[in-house]
RNA sequence: GCGGAUGGCUGGAUGACUGCACAAGUGUGAGGAAAGUCCGGACUCCAGGAAGAAAUGGCGCCGGUUAAUGGCCGGCUGGGGUAACCCAAGGGAAAGCGCCACAGAAAAUAGACCGCCCCGUAUGGGGUAAGGGUGAAACGGUGGGGUAAAAGCCCACCGCCUUGUUGGUAACAGCAAGGGCACGGCAAGCCCCGCCAGGAGCAACGCCAAAUAGGGGUCACGCGGCGCAAGCCGGGUUCUUCCGCCCAGUGAUCCGGGUUGGCAGCAAGAGCCUGUUAGUAAUAACAGGCCCAGAUGAAUGGUUAUCAGAGGCCGCAAGGCCCGAACAAAAUCCGGCUUACAGGCCAUCCGCACCC
RNA sequence: GGCGAGUUGGCGGAGUGGUGACGCAGCGGAUUGCAAAUCCGUGUACAUGAGUUCGAUUCUCAUACUCGCCU
């Protein structure tokens, strides 16, 4: 599934003059099951608190914003109240790191755990993201 | 004071910094269960209209209440508890069918294993069901009379049935007379009787945009079988009836196998609060006031301070430290039911002990 | 969100008011020089909790879990 090419004309190019974004507005949010698809399939970093994906997306991609991020919590992590808990700390911290050290047409995914998400500390979480996304960017061989 | 019973309420508070969703106004923003999806509705579409039946499913003491219910309220009957109070799918087994394993003589037409009694006396014939034994259940129970032994055979009480009568709207209860005891249990087995229900569900449904296959709808002409014709007979449309409509082909016109985007449905409602009146109550009527979430990879938060409230640990004490909640998050909306739930509070009632 | 099914040993899978088949797997034995195949034997289950019934895997209700369908 290719998108058509015309209808924009250069988006990486105008994301590049614009300022970092201080908080993200609905269209920097991850909603399609394809984008957590091919998130999965690429760079991935596991931590105590939360699991972060990271993808460079492809020159054919557009998107009004340079940074998106994507939430997911599974029925693993427990029942609606803990989902929902898990995935407001994520927000927070993203909301926190992401701007600062998030790169310029990266697709992020922060998957919730089960217990460490809901009661890690609020400032090691932070840093855990710190680092993850350290460790993320860092260049390594592609995977198998 | 201790132990209980019932009904109800609450589900942390106030800030600071910083965010999210909807709105565009100085704003608003999870629950008692938002849950399970077990019932009942509103609403929407489908079935051509009306009437009816069948099938299927559900409900089931009586009366009331409600938009409606299998909910709720009041009562009755049966059972449990010293009591307050609690529990009950609680119609019909003399319309019919079916089942009642094992044990037992016998599990529903009745009949007789061990027995008991009489006659006869190796064997047998007759009477009887008191006692034994089996079982979840054995053809009224207890006591007395009676008898060869027995038996409602007779009597008293209890139970049961029928009839009458009184009270009650009724379920039912009381009383009287009679019968002399039949009518075992299971209907959360089939079933009978009475009542209720057309089907699907907001991912319903309507519109816009995008998208792609060669099928379908509508309208006009016209039309199935038999007959020379008048006419007669069909088939489909929900099972039947009535009414209505349609039928092969040609032409015109529209939709259309795809897509998962947007708008709308979608927030003033059987609404909430307060009061009065009627009613034992559920509830109803009236008056005044109020506007109270609207997301869609799905908002309603994150961090932190103080306090309240209860708890844990250390300590002789003063005091110090820790935790600071449980269950569980709207997804069209209401009324119930069920299930989960830390801690706290209130009211009424019962039993026991003590004091006056 | 809505609708609908199901849960029986380690696995698959019958049964339907009266104590549960069968197959594969496991274990033991026989057979064999040793194995395989074959034969004999054997253990282990009705998701949980209530109710109806003399008696429930079965009937009824509630709970838990699993699966499917609808945009």
């Amino acid at each position: 599934m290719t998108s058509p090419e015309t209808q924009q004309a250069d988006p990486n190019g105008i994301a590049k003059d614009a300022p970092p974004a201080m908080s993200f507005s609905a269209s920097s949010i991850l909603r399609k099951r394809a984008d957590f698809l091919k998130a999965s399939r690429a760079r991935r970093q596991v931590m105590p608190g939360f699991i972060l994906q990271a993808r460079q997306r492809g020159a054919d991609e557009p998107s009004v914003t340079p940074i998106r991020i994507g939430y997911t919590c599974s029925k693993k992590v427990g029942n609606a109240v803990a989902r929902n808990r898990a995935k407001r700390r994520l927000r927070e911290i993203a909301r926190a790191n992401i701007p600062d050290q998030g790169k310029s047409g990266w697709d992020y995914v922060l998957i919730g755990r089960r217990l460490e998400t809901a009661t890690r500390p609020y400032q090691i979480l932070l840093q855990d993201l710190a680092t993850a996304l350290e460790r993320i960017h860092a260049p390594r061989k592609p995977r198998r």
